[in-house]
DNA sequence: CGGGTCTTTGATTAGGTTCAATAAGAGTGG
DNA sequence: CCACTCTTATTGAACCTAATCAAAGACCCG
């Protein structure tokens, strides 16, 4: 919780002021921020099939820019728009009775969030900026009456509510089936997976998001995330530096149920290291190529 | 796992076929069944507002029954239609890799289910009645039409999704943060609460699952479920007997975050028993006695 | 540089799983 | 109707995973 954390209310109008007017106080990332997307772009950034017959330009939907650790709505905030990321990074979260934070999720590019608010017409949940992020807002009213005129949006809608709906089913499964070990593992890959669609390298990437909160959003606790972190790092399946992770065995990672006993972990990192560093002794799987960095 | 479940698609055609003609092999139960419900009365059982200007006697949904152990869909059926409760016990399930059946819900009268349908145009769950059920089939292609002459019905679809999704993830934030005895606890008093919903006594009533489905719906084994009913039958909050659960202390229940010590129980199961018996010796503390939160 | 947050790692403990044995029903067929 | 089987539930004991408590190092930012 940093201090400078402000209600999004308040946000909304002096961000959408800075960006009209172009700040001069913008520090490059602001300024390339775009103000208005159509709905094709917006249907592209969704992955869903676009709403060919809507070439209509008059259907633009705004942009809002919010900086790090600024919270885009809080729980129990009227209910009035939906959110697409653009860029950057965040967290939803549930608040408990002892202000105890749950993650729910981490909303990249291309995910919807905000969902949560259509049925009491409040948030039930709060998003956070991991990092600055550019958004675009959804207005309900706005988004229904469009939804009469065009049928494919309507089915967007749906689909999109129920690709969330299957993504939390799938959560429920992972917390309540899975070892912590294979929880992390999963963690990661689809991390992986998530940067390598945005463009990113799917082998090299930075957390943005701090142990404590991995640890809420797997169910775990902070020190358990790092420890097996650690481990996965001690048998050769990816390199852990603070907030950097390195994928070295992703179909390990894939997997994974179960760490083997801790007696049998030097030979497999060893083993590991060996292929990372192309010094194979023997047939090499294939895909063992890491350290690179640029893609798309 | 019966030998008499069926397919759904074999069966709904079999099934309907038996109500119209009112086939004299029933057995009580499928004679009751309705044929067909409108739209008020569908709106009543999901409890949404209902489309006041609809009075069209003209849509009409059609009913099915399913009997214990039948299954409704399958996991990779193709999806057409969503289903709504008019009677009965069900539950969801997930199927992992190994076979091993993760339970995702267990819903009754007024729920919908099938949601998880719509985005990829198959299910990505398994539905199967845990009792003789009464469902309303809503297919999704009639429905979406019927949304577009209807702005209340499109809202209440929103609604009821983003109700399900608000469902799922204090699903997550349970599994997630509480113990095993706060999960059943928990678990008992929502299901007290629906079976008060739907009339049924919230203070006596019988389990429709299996200590395995329960265990799997909350992320614990049978084991954990049956030793946690019987500690909390020891200290008096519930009586168990096989299925049948009797609540006596629900407020307990509801706040309960950590057991007692096991050495403190006897007092604990005596001074219940005599306040359900209503014969109390003195002023009971209020609310103090163990690691529990005060009642909102 | 210093105070804060974040991360790593160790030692210990406890909650929950696993394995195992028994008992209680429910259904089936002789 | 009873024996037989299969599923479900209960309970105990040993084990183990992950939480808890604690301490120290790394990083960041003013």
């Amino acid at each position: 919780m940093t201090p400078t954390q402000t209600p999004a209310t308040e946000l909304r109008t002096e961000i959408n002021h800075a960006s009209i007017h172009s700040s001069s106080a913008d520090n490059g990332w602001q300024r390339q921020g775009k103000l208005w997307s159509n709905l094709k772009e917006l249907c592209d950034l969704l992955r869903i099939p676009v709403a060919s017959s809507v070439n209509d330009e008059e259907f633009l939907f705004q942009h809002v820019q919010f900086k790090t650790g600024q919270r885009i709505h809080t729980i129990g905030q009227t209910f009035d728009a939906l959110y697409i990321v653009h860029s950057g990074f965040l967290k939803t979260v549930l608040i408990d009775e002892f202000g105890n934070e749950q993650v729910l999720s981490f909303p990249m590019k291309g995910d919807l969030f905000g969902v949560d608010g259509i049925h009491t017409k409040r948030y039930s949940s709060e998003a956070v900026a991991l990092s600055n992020c550019d958004l675009i807002i959804l207005p309900f009213k706005k988004f229904t009456t469009l939804g009469r005129v065009h049928v494919e949006l309507e089915h967007a809608m749906y689909s999109v509510m129920s690709r969330e709906l299957v993504r939390e089913q799938a959560m429920v499964s992972m917390l309540g089936a899975l070892s912590a070990e294979a929880r992390v593992a999963r963690f990661l890959v689809s991390l992986s997976e998530r940067f390598a669609e945005m463009g990113y390298s799917s082998k090299l990437f930075n957390l943005r998001m701090t142990r404590h909160e991995i640890g809420s959003y797997l169910g775990l606790t902070l020190e358990t995330v790092s420890r097996t972190l650690s481990a996965f790092n001690e048998i050769g399946l990816i390199t852990v530096d603070q907030r950097s992770i390195g994928i070295i065995d992703i179909d390990s990672l894939r997997t994974l149920r179960r760490l083997p006993p801790s007696s049998s972990r030097s030979k497999q990192a060893a083993r590991k290291l060996r292929e990372a560093g192309l010094m194979q002794t023997k047939v090499p799987p294939p895909n063992k190529d890491w350290d690179q960095v640029a893609s798309a």
